[in-house]
DNA sequence: TATGAATGAGTGTTCATTCAT
DNA sequence: TATGAATGAACACTCATTCAT
């Protein structure tokens, strides 16, 4: 009974098409709503309840999707910072200069960070950089490194100088009102700090920035966080 | 019977000064305990448990001195950041020059920090810095900026720049060896983030770093991070 | 898929109403021993481990119904004496005469406390009365005064007599036998302090009291408090 | 060396005598401060700490008098009720009439207790009545009894119906202001409860209240209940 | 698969009691 | 005898996890 088959099979198909649409609906309100949760209340304070409540779904489906809050953690982060960095690559595209590339993606980062609070709220209490991150940076750095365009000791202190001095501007972001030229005033020491003269930070900085551009409902789901 | 009574009072003094000494040392051991288990086990995670046991106390006993594990936490957070800072500061007595305090205070604290994962593991998750450290440095950072020695936007951003890039490399000391060199070259890239010259930083990174003295045991309690 | 859904929304329905049912169930558990926990053992000295194990539940179930033991108290309290009012209430159905209502619901709540441990511990430890207890009385009381047929200065002053007689009655019954006129001297003694005449007090409780039905069976947990 | 010996134990003596002025003096401070922890806190949920704190002693200067709180809870609750019987007993000094001196005791009781808020909380909350109390007022219900003063079935129900009702009417005069005639109200309706005629009461009503004096400080240490 | 009532180990907190001074 | 720091058992409370429906 070929067609009886057929016809069963195109149900189950159907079946299986409708549950997999369900499920991605749902853990992308589970992620949604985590990170909210993380950034307002930290990384260690929230409990599953939280989750579930912010979320809107019933104790037991919170484990279908993860077994614990650190899974979550986990999965939120990758979620936020590698959707930022993906979009800002994407504003990067067809620019090789890895001085322009580094400028311009650091400024696009604080600007975003400045009008995001659950982006900044989440990334100073996380320990750890998404690895897109990580890997976009290092590579930039390695490659301005070699063509001699940082003036710097090694790739470790250039990639300490600018992850921690971005994490410190976005702890001071999420703290309070900035002034609208900080974000630019950070970018400019960074650069600073990696060697870049005096007259090329100027030009970068006069730089228009690109747009971002499609990144999820999640990351903008707060307001500016600053009126200034 | 005027003897009498001096005796009483004299019996009540050495009651008071030995029941003070008591609680100062229970504290100070409370205090050795919470360094070593906030180390060691991140800023979150650790139970009061943890705590009496290491500190080898009774469990009422801890609420004689701490209500939370946060207020413990910032009481070892002062007692240990502001200790390195006293004698960063004492070790820099006589010198006047912002940039000259602000380089060898940079040595001396990564210097420090290279030896002490206590320290590492514990800067590097607390949020706040030591109120002593954030006084001393903005005012280093304030008399340099009067004074034109540093060329950047404001106070802030080059407060962000020392602290984050510092805090950075702690993790990185933290999480593993460094090569000897490692501390002078993320001061070196510091001061250039804060817009000293490169004659000027060689200069300052030349100077013999004067010797640390009189910090309390609990800082030293752990070996180096690194035989490298 | 009409079917389909009618069927989803039919499970759903059917969970919510079992659960439910299981909620209620739980509830009654936990009131019913904590009824016979608090009677054993006064209101202040029980902890919530005695009610757990009294009820057969687990430690956090407790919390999902009561968040402390005093609010567990308020409750147990309403449950009980409420459920005797009721009961009363339905015995007196259709009985309007004040003095009569005040008269034969005396004897009946006198002589089921007299039967009753659990009911005399819990009334005489319980600083406050039921709800529905203190509105019934004062309601007879109202009505008996307003026709002239209390002799006494205020309601106040006739409640305080007939609230306070009979708590100490319940005391002395609970402390041990009492002879088998005792609930009905008590009658007597109560409708006299309220003015009523010796003829009236006589034809009163020479009316036989009617039976009371529909109580809960956690009232009734434990047995006769005299066998006299 | 008789001499010798002599003034030897004459400073003994005077010692002992200093110390045991001196216990009288603490114990007194500490039961003084109990009757106020008491009051404002109920009967059970004052610890140690409050008293000790209330009374200015030590930890351990405690234990010296007392081994528990419902140990010092007996002895202040004898402290209070039976220095206010007395009072009272010293004001009926002379009346031999078991209806008059019923009458009187208990119209002085409730004036004091409509002053003395502190006497009132104590009194509600104590499930037991002090042993004076109990047996002055069982002596005088006997007496009347027996030469037919009082027309109510037992003796037992006489003093249920006086002390519920005291006590209901301390209750209402703790939890707010009462007219200036309720305590006589009050006492009114205790007479007519015990089958006292309606002019006798007018009678015994009409006669001045003799003065209370010489009770303890602590029984009048806090303001009066109501100022109506 | 989603639900949410129930579970109980883990942790926080209190407080009566001891004892060296 | 008075002191008060230290003790630790007892108790309160939370929350990750399970499982019948």
């Amino acid at each position: 009974m070929p067609s009886r088959r057929r016809a069963t099979a195109a149900v189950t198909d159907h079946r299986t098409r409708v549950g997999q649409q369900r499920r991605e609906r749902t853990r992308a309100r589970i992620l949604a709503a985590a990170l909210e949760v993380f950034a307002e209340r930290g990384t260690e304070a929230p409990v599953i309840d939280d989750f579930i409540r912010a979320a809107g779904i019933a104790r037991g489906t919170f484990y279908t999707y993860f077994r614990t809050t650190a899974e979550l953690l986990v999965a939120a982060s990758a979620d936020l910072e590698d959707r930022l960095m993906v979009a800002i690559e994407a504003a990067l595209a067809g620019r090789t200069d890895p001085v322009e590339r580094l400028a311009t993606g650091t400024r696009l980062w604080l600007r975003r960070a400045r009008d995001d609070r659950v982006l900044c709220g989440f990334v100073i209490r996380s320990q750890l950089r998404g690895r897109l991150v990580e890997e976009t940076l290092v590579k930039d750095l390695r490659a301005g490194h070699r063509r001699g365009a940082f003036r710097i000791g090694t790739v470790a202190v250039a990639r300490d100088l600018v992850v921690g001095t971005i994490r410190e501007a976005m702890a001071r972001m999420l703290a309070g009102p900035v002034p609208r030229a900080y974000p630019d005033q950070v970018a400019a020491a960074i650069l600073q700090g990696l060697g870049t003269g005096g007259r090329d930070i100027r030009r970068l900085l006069a730089m228009p920035v690109p747009v971002l551009t499609g990144e999820g409902s999640a990351a903008t789901a707060k307001g500016p966080s600053s009126p200034a």
